[in-house]
DNA sequence: AACCAGGACGTGA
DNA sequence: TCACGTCATGGT
């Protein structure tokens, strides 16, 4: 068994599921799979991960429910609003000027795809979508097979020395898959893995590796070595 | 008060 | 390609 499926089973054991995203209206829906289930959560799971760029959830949240209460999580409404009305609704998740840009760039194209499931390599022409945005809509929003990396990922993958500092969002990414690939047959399984895992290292991290020294007190260093 | 948060883009070298 | 500045609000 590799390091990085190890790394997942401690974290599984310790935190137990996350329930990672959570929607507006049903909030965590911890050991349910079966989301988004409709076109509607699947926008809002669109939205959320553009929102939440360099920024907590929980602010995240915050805007999410400021559209949600003039039903505005819907790419129709979003595009017809004032963009200052827009501005002011998703101010708490900061970045306020470009992120209503990027979100009328994305609607554009959400629109065009009529329901297809959009491939990553669309969702990086984007503007607004990086790497990470895309992996997050399409794990999360589209139920496809893609890691999402982060910094904490990076952060804890360097502490233990399982990468280079100067590993890229690339590397990483596919050092993570082709680990799980290696350890979980199953699709299902795998992609379940991939929704929890990258939640479990947030939750980790978030205690661990959020402020400098990094690492102090992590309990991952003792399997690696 | 300084620092960082579930990043992406534009610029110059 | 790559390092660096910029974008903004909120919490610790």
């Amino acid at each position: 068994m590799n390091k990085i499926y190890k790394i997942y089973q401690l974290l599984y054991k310790t935190y137990g599921p996350q329930g990672w995203w959570p929607f507006i209206s049903s909030g965590y829906h911890v050991l349910d799979y079966s989301f988004p289930k409709n076109s509607d959560e699947i926008f809002e799971v669109c939205l959320g991960s553009i929102l939440t760029q360099n920024t907590t959830f929980t602010s995240v949240v915050k805007s999410l429910n400021n559209l949600h209460v003039k039903a505005a999580i819907n790419p129709d409404k979003i595009e017809s609003m004032d963009i200052e009305t827009l501005k002011i609704a998703i101010r708490p998740s900061g970045y306020h000027n470009q992120k209503a840009r990027y979100i009328l760039e994305f609607i554009k194209f959400y629109k065009s795809l009529n329901g297809a499931v959009p491939t990553r390599d669309e969702l990086l022409h984007v503007v607004g979508i990086g790497p990470e945005t895309a992996d997050s809509i399409l794990l999360y929003g589209y139920n496809q097979l893609q890691f999402k990396v982060d910094a904490y990922t990076k952060r804890v993958l360097i502490k233990l020395g399982l990468i280079d500092e100067k590993a890229k969002y690339h590397d990483i990414k596919l050092l993570m898959e082709n680990s799980l690939k290696e350890s979980v047959k199953d699709k299902k399984e795998l992609h379940i893995v991939y929704q929890e895992f990258h939640a479990l290292i947030v939750n980790h991290a978030k205690e661990f590796y959020s402020k400098k020294p990094y690492g102090v007190g992590c309990f991952l260093k003792d399997i690696i070595t």
